[in-house]
DNA sequence: CTGAAAGCGCTAACAT
DNA sequence: ATGTTAGCGCTTTCAG
């Protein structure tokens, strides 16, 4: 079936710029010209090919052009998961920097796994792209690599690499470790989160917390997951009892809301007998009840960095590198009524 | 550090077919074929060839392939925001599927918007996808099209498109008055939401009312955030009274938490006063206190399903056509605290 | 200002 | 089984 044929000398091909050249009886070269250095034509023939241009509806074809400049305008973006809110922000803040000047995102999800992710590297390489940001790279060391291909690192295990965006987690740890001690609150407990991340939120913490006379100080581990949340509050709180307990800092917002929970039917008021703090400050933070006080992660402001240092490294000389020193990225008390009891409202 | 150079002829450009011919002294045919149909070339040579492929690094440039077969294995992925949930989720679920093909996701974000949309689509074009998935478009019919770059519609105003995947939000605004019902709840009202999408709920909803005899039915729009939601349930209490008001269905999760915000302050308990049902379950609807009943969306499933259906018109002869019969995904009820007091937990 | 010609890297007949 | 040849759509010298 079908118009295998026929018809035309080609029903189905689209319009070439020799097709515009025919018609307008000139040469391949004057077309392409006409379209790319419209001031080398003379205005009366560039405007007849213009014309026939847009009357056959001709589309420029990216792949012989991409072909004879050797670039495709193509942007690698591997994220752990494009379905996380975090990374999705991120994601989006990448695509605003690159669509002005022409550049596109293609997409790889590495769901945190090391492999996986080197093969979605390699997957975007054989795709042709310019270039590449990486989110939360497991196996920044081991990306296929080279002065046409950078790859920029845009997580907080990318230190030394010559392209990276982090965010001072210990800087976030101390914020919070200093709101809870500005509140008065001297029995204090920090949930955890694994990774180097959960490890520099947790050392910013102790830093604030340390020269302080404090009641009591405990702690525990969870996976950033709800469930961890709530049940390393409960092991919290049977250790050093309700009255042992008056401020708590978890490593995420999920795990956060889960110790709300927790709290809650403990019977413990937040914030009167515990005042909470999360971390990222999710789109759901303010939805909590009490709605949540946290550590703001400035997503959307990362991923511009991010895209702006592979823009960076577009123009540079082959000889030239990015600095290995990666651009650091304050986190941001936001301050709601788990920790503070709200005024009014 | 590293390899700067000195051990090539070409530091800078890639190794090609061509340099391979050379060292192992064959045609660039015969390493061609070496690499795409291994059975058509004597095991000895293609060994060395593969041998000598691996020695230089060699990588098949994408560009020059899919200049000659006329496919670039490109999807063009339209979505009106990368950065909400929803959308991510659907987003990973076409990758997942295409992934196993070699087809990559091309991102382009709308903003909801007609006009970036096209642009968006005609970008992506440029960029010679290979076809497209478009998430709630605003402009379905103008998207520019052919045999060659069939644009699969995940949205609800794809009505009549040749390739559409669609939810049932009919069915989804009468399970959440049928659920309302079932609790004995006579006095209800919703909070619609804008667009086609609202309108069907809202339709769904009050067709499950229908022949019901109802104390009181008290409506109002919003526009899907929190803000509306808050502001929506104020006026309708404010309109019907305290005691006018036992079971509430919003067309969205975020207006939902304002309405629990709404209800909370007034003095009203959920469920035991009034019964709250939302929409869409968004990953915090389970976080909010109480947890929130809804009406489930599987992006998952529809995402997957918009993916399958691309990849179904790939290998269509191109006289065939796709169904005009949406593919339709029944949304489903998901029963929280916020509808039914906890048993326990 | 314009045309002719070469070539980007690769595949696909068609020969051998 | 392998080589030859042509050509995908485009840009870019190099001449004129």
């Amino acid at each position: 079936m079908s118009a295998r044929s026929a018809v035309q000398p080609n029903p189905q091909r689209p319009s070439s710029v020799r097709q515009i050249a025919e018609i307008v009886g000139v040469s391949i070269a004057t077309v392409s010209r006409a379209l790319n250095a419209p001031h080398q034509v003379t205005p009366a023939t560039r405007n007849r090919i213009l014309e026939a241009a847009s009357r056959v509806g001709y589309r420029p074809s990216p792949l012989g052009r991409n072909l004879v400049v050797g670039r495709s305008h193509l942007v690698g973006l591997i994220v752990p998961n494009i379905g996380f809110p975090l990374y999705g922000l991120m994601a989006r803040s990448v695509e605003d920097i690159l669509e002005p000047l022409g550049l596109r995102a293609l997409l790889a999800s590495s769901d945190d796994d090391n492999d996986r992710e080197v093969e979605a590297a390699q997957s975007l390489l054989r795709h042709a792209v310019d270039g590449g940001i990486v989110i939360n790279s497991r196996a920044s060391a081991s990306l296929p690599s080279g002065p046409r291909y950078p790859w920029i690192h845009l997580s907080p295990e990318a230190a030394g690499l010559s392209g990276a965006v982090e965010l001072d987690n210990v800087a976030g740890g101390r914020l919070a470790g200093q709101h809870l001690l500005s509140l008065g609150r001297r029995r204090l407990a920090h949930v955890a989160g694994e990774g180097r991340e959960g490890d520099d939120r947790e050392a910013g913490f102790l830093e604030a917390l340390r020269d302080h006379p404090l009641e009591a100080v405990g702690r525990a581990v969870g996976d950033y997951s709800e469930q961890t949340g709530r049940i390393s509050t409960r092991a919290i709180l049977e250790r050093v009892g309700r009255d042992g307990l008056d401020g708590l800092f978890l490593a995420s917002d999920i795990m956060a809301a889960g110790a709300l929970r927790e709290l809650r039917e403990a019977g413990l008021r937040v914030p009167e007998d515990v005042a909470v703090i999360g971390f990222d400050d999710a789109e759901f933070a303010g939805l909590l009840t009490p709605p949540l006080t946290t550590v703001r992660q400035p997503a959307k402001a990362m991923g511009a960095a991010a895209a702006r240092l592979l823009l960076q490294s577009y123009t540079l000389e082959s000889s030239e590198t990015l600095s290995n020193q990666p651009v650091l990225f304050a986190p941001e008390l936001v301050v709601r009524g788990s920790s503070v009891a709200a005024h009014h409202s």
